[in-house]
RNA sequence: GGCCCGGUAGUUCAGUUGGUUAGAACGCUAGCCUGUCACGCUAGAGGUCGACGGUUCGAGCCCGUUCCAGGUCGCCA
């Protein structure tokens, strides 16, 4: 009834034909005795001319970005558009029709490349996404979604769905609440991942779990992190090694990956960093490995150095290749940089190994001979180099050493191109101090320590480690997982070294701890995060360029105006009583 | 919650040392135009300079408060 082809798909074989077309008005060029319409729908552009006197003097009428159907002839263009698919045709109109009007004056331009004002696209949403790019984002993300389903079952996961009002886990991130109305005073929480129902699924037998899972967390975005909800590729095997679970990333993820972008992909195994390596050659827990530049240790080279700046310090130092051919300007700002409140450093000396073999500039008199033999020797210090040097208190010199590291991959342009690079970081720490000199989980509460039973029992909890690992792609954490901990005794005893009594445990993880009495097979799993996959394939800088309606920056929906004030009877019906504001 | 950047026409932006009538491009409206495809030409409409207060003879510009928005740190088991 609307259409007979797409605005997409007709093309020299469809000349003389007669078609019915349906999409939205892109442009009108009016050139005075003729009138050009680009038609617009998903599939593409098909130019409508109008040349009948009566059609023109309907479509003076037309506005931009309406919604129209015409019906035409397919002819050869005389003059061809090679930019476009259907180029080499357009489509003589002989009649047209309005279906749905748009307002004359838009509150942006949908088809520019002017960047519009973030919080008004949102608002009108349902006209941005008619702009190519973030449309084909949002399909994109479909066909991503599809083929990790696809991908999942063949590999024999099937997907289950757990609750969305479920309980709130006095662990982690800050809850969504739902009042209860049946139930006065109480309260579900949205789930901020499935993990303890995924781990039930275990305990019940369910081979291979997954869903792409909604999670919620009620904590503050970033660019590359929506407030609020995002989805979860979220998985579980039971009988399973952490080597199993890593092999599922490392066939999905380049699986994936490849079917949607040219780049260059990393093929699994991929790379495995223990926790504690990556935090010494890159100062960071998710390291971008296109970045070449790595962090070493140098502390040892200056423990009898005049230099003060050095007394008593951690010593790191980045070795850039080629880098003495940078001006004495590109040091200081450098310099700049490591001094901001950002990144904290007192300074950040430099020196540079020149062409010639001499040490010069910055603080060169401080590399004595010795030095200068072992840098090259020991640490791989070749002529025509530079080298930055980062002396703090030893978490904050690696720390500080880390950015130095991304900021200098970025200023000197040495990120490689077009290529995602995969790693695993394992082995993380069960344990961390707090500030407050406590001993909390550094990570997940749910992870089997290393070691079992008898290293939470012997072993000083720092010292141990937990089969806990992330994947990293480019930067960004792109996963998570562990295997779990799935014995009653040993979930005690790591609990009980983090501060948590055994009632604690029952109170808080009443459910998993009880379960865990009935015959739990050990068990493991991970949950990539489906949005920065899609941001990654879609090489998005930013989280909602790949999400349909997504929430600003204080978790607000623009378009839909959520959250909003309800109604006192809404109120009452979930026995709720607002406190007076100040 | 801290820090940084921003808010001027429908949109994207410029706006000099504080000084006459706040500009440009795109969009919109009207007219002209038969081969455009970023159509072209002519004319026009369109502004509480985020809001409030202050300094000043005079504020888009300086100061204070506040709101909105983005980035970042905290936070994100």
């Amino acid at each position: 009834m609307y259409r007979t082809k797409n605005c997409g798909e007709l093309n020299i074989n469809n000349i003389n034909e007669n078609v019915e077309l349906s999409g939205w008005i892109q442009k009108i060029r009016n050139l005075g005795g003729m009138i050009f319409i680009d038609l617009r729908d998903e599939f593409g552009i098909t130019q409508i001319v109008i040349n009948d006197e009566k059609l023109q003097e309907q479509a003076k009428d037309f506005t931009t970005e309406s919604c129209i159907h015409i019906e035409g002839k397919v002819v050869e263009r005389s003059n061809k558009n090679s930019k476009i698919p259907t180029g080499e045709i357009e489509v003589i109109a002989n009649k047209l029709e309005v279906l749905g009007k748009c307002k004359n004056v838009l509150p942006f331009e949908v088809n520019t490349d002017q960047e519009v004002r973030e919080d008004l696209r949102l608002e009108y949403r349902f006209l941005d996404l008619r702009n190519e790019k973030l449309h084909n984002n949002i399909l994109l993300r479909s066909k991503i979604l599809k083929t990790l389903r696809d991908k999942m079952d063949e590999l024999g996961f099937c997907e289950i769905q757990t609750p969305i009002l479920a309980n709130s886990s006095p662990e982690g991130a800050r809850d969504y609440l739902v009042p209860s109305r049946l139930n006065p005073g109480e309260f579900y929480a949205l789930p901020q991942a499935p993990q303890q129902f995924k781990q039930l699924l275990m305990v019940s037998g369910f081979n291979k779990y997954f869903q792409i899972a909604p999670c919620f967390r009620d904590e503050d975005p970033r660019a590359d992190r929506a407030p609020g909800e995002f989805y979860q590729l979220d998985y579980e095997m039971s009988f399973a090694t952490q080597d199993d679970v890593l092999a599922v990333m490392e066939n999905v993820m380049p699986y994936t990956f490849k079917k949607f972008t040219n780049w260059k992909v990393d093929e699994g195994p991929f790379l495995r960093i223990p926790y504690r390596e990556a935090m010494e050659k890159y100062g960071i827990d998710k390291p971008d490995l296109r970045n070449p530049l790595i962090i070493q240790d140098v502390t040892e080279l200056f423990k009898n150095s005049d230099f003060n700046a050095f007394k008593d310090k951690t010593i790191k130092a980045i070795i850039v290749p080629n880098g003495a051919e940078q001006g004495r300007k590109f040091f200081d700002k450098m310099g700049d940089f490591a001094q901001t409140e950002e990144v904290g450093a007192k300074g950040l000396a430099w020196t540079k190994f020149e062409q010639d073999g001499s040490i010069a500039g910055g603080i060169a008199k401080f590399i004595t001979d010795d030095i200068k033999e072992k840098l090259e020797s020991q640490f791989g210090l070749e002529k025509n180099s530079s080298i930055f040097f980062i002396a703090d208190e030893f978490a904050k010199a690696q720390k500080i050493a880390g950015l130095v590291r991304i900021e200098l991959g970025k200023r000197l342009d040495l990120i490689e191109k077009n290529v995602y690079k995969f790693c695993f970081i394992v082995d993380f720490p069960m344990y961390e101090l707090s500030d407050e000199g406590t001993i909390d989980f550094s990570h997940n509460p749910f992870s089997m320590p290393q070691g079992g039973l008898e290293a939470l029992e012997t072993k000083d909890p720092l010292d141990i480690l937990a089969y806990q690992f992330d994947l990293v792609c480019n930067g960004y954490e792109m996963a998570s997982g562990a295997v779990r901990n799935h014995s009653p005794e040993t979930m005690i005893k790591a609990f009980e070294i983090a501060g948590y009594t055994e009632d604690d445990v029952k109170n808080r993880f009443g459910a998993l701890y009880n379960a865990f009495q009935y015959g739990t097979p050990p068990h493991a799993g991970a949950a990539p995060g489906v949005d920065r996959m899609v941001m990654l394939i879609a090489n998005s800088q930013n989280i909602r360029e790949i999400i349909a309606f997504p929430k600003n920056k204080k978790a607000r929906d623009l378009l839909m105006r959520a959250p909003s004030v309800v109604s006192e009877e809404q109120l009452k019906d979930v026995h709720i009583q607002l406190r007076e504001e100040k």
